[in-house]
DNA sequence: GCGGCCG
């Protein structure tokens, strides 16, 4: 029944390939929640079950998208109730659909998973009695996941998911970063990155090409230009402590860089000179 | 210890 994983799924261990990374639950009314977030050699992914007494359902939402059910579960928590419609996240060949709906038992959230060739799964959120806590504490857990994945990106482990770090860097920047998504305000403890993120050594390459400090305040930011058996990078840090703080790697693309750098500027993080 | 969803 773990066919999320495609082929492969005959491994011997009896138990699934699937590695653990974390695993979280929380409790609405009667339902349990089940958060895990799970590796397999296909990549990472956030399986949420839900489960009732008879009942158990479950979706899987890719690594990528943990981010997205995160920003609409602010908007359905946030939002006024006469302004809730229905939402439609398309992730890689997965469509998840967010739907509101209510009976005397009070409003829901029923979110489901339509994918190819797979039975659609369902599952559905209390809002919770009088305060939204169940939505709330569901964007709560999300929140926790979102900012815990990240510090599984392995050294060792970045063969495809660069783009996924690219994801990361908005959710880091924070509000009005992401193009269209306007209205949403920057939780404080976002814009102080204080988790240090270790360096991935391996990679430590004498900057073989440009490096350039721009200063903004007291703080400085570091872009180093380097290659190495993967493709050339950029590499964006903050140096305003004794360790680095703020590590994003890009890959290979111009392109990728220079909107990156676009980016920076117009969000204002970083005061326009002529680098870049 | 409910009740939605609907294969």
């Amino acid at each position: 029944m773990e066919g999320n994983s495609g082929g492969g799924g005959g491994s011997s261990g009896g138990g699934g390939a699937d590695v653990e990374l974390l695993c979280k639950t929380l409790q609405v009314e009667h339902k349990l929640f089940y958060f895990d977030l799970k590796e397999n050699p296909r990549g990472r992914y956030l399986k949420i079950s839900e489960k009732t007494s008879a009942t158990r359902s479950t979706i899987i939402v890719p690594f990528s998208g943990i981010s997205w059910f995160l920003d609409l579960f602010n908007y359905y928590v946030n939002s006024d109730e006469q302004e809730l419609f229905s939402k439609e996240l398309q992730l890689d060949t997965k469509v998840f659909y967010f739907d509101i709906g209510e009976n005397r038992r009070g409003r829901f959230l029923k979110v489901s998973e339509a994918s190819v060739s797979r039975n659609r799964s369902t599952i559905i959120v209390p809002a919770g009695s009088g305060r939204d806590e169940g939505w709330a504490a569901f964007r709560n857990i999300l929140a926790e996941i979102n900012e815990a994945s990240r510090l599984f990106l392995l050294p060792n482990q970045q063969n495809s998911e660069s783009s996924e770090r690219l994801v990361g860097l908005s959710d880091d920047v924070g509000a009005g970063f992401i193009s269209g998504h306007s209205t949403q305000p920057a939780p404080s403890s976002e814009l102080n990155v204080d988790r240090s993120v270790d360096l991935p050594a391996q990679d430590e390459i004498g900057n073989s090409g440009v490096s350039k400090v721009i200063r903004a305040d007291q703080k400085r930011f570091f872009f180093d230009l380097g290659n190495n058996n993967r493709g050339h990078y950029l590499r964006i840090s903050e140096g305003s402590s004794s360790f680095m703080r703020l590590l994003v790697t890009l890959w290979k693309s111009p392109r990728t860089v220079l909107r990156v750098c676009q980016l920076l500027m117009s969000v204002q993080l970083i005061p326009l000179k002529d680098e870049c």
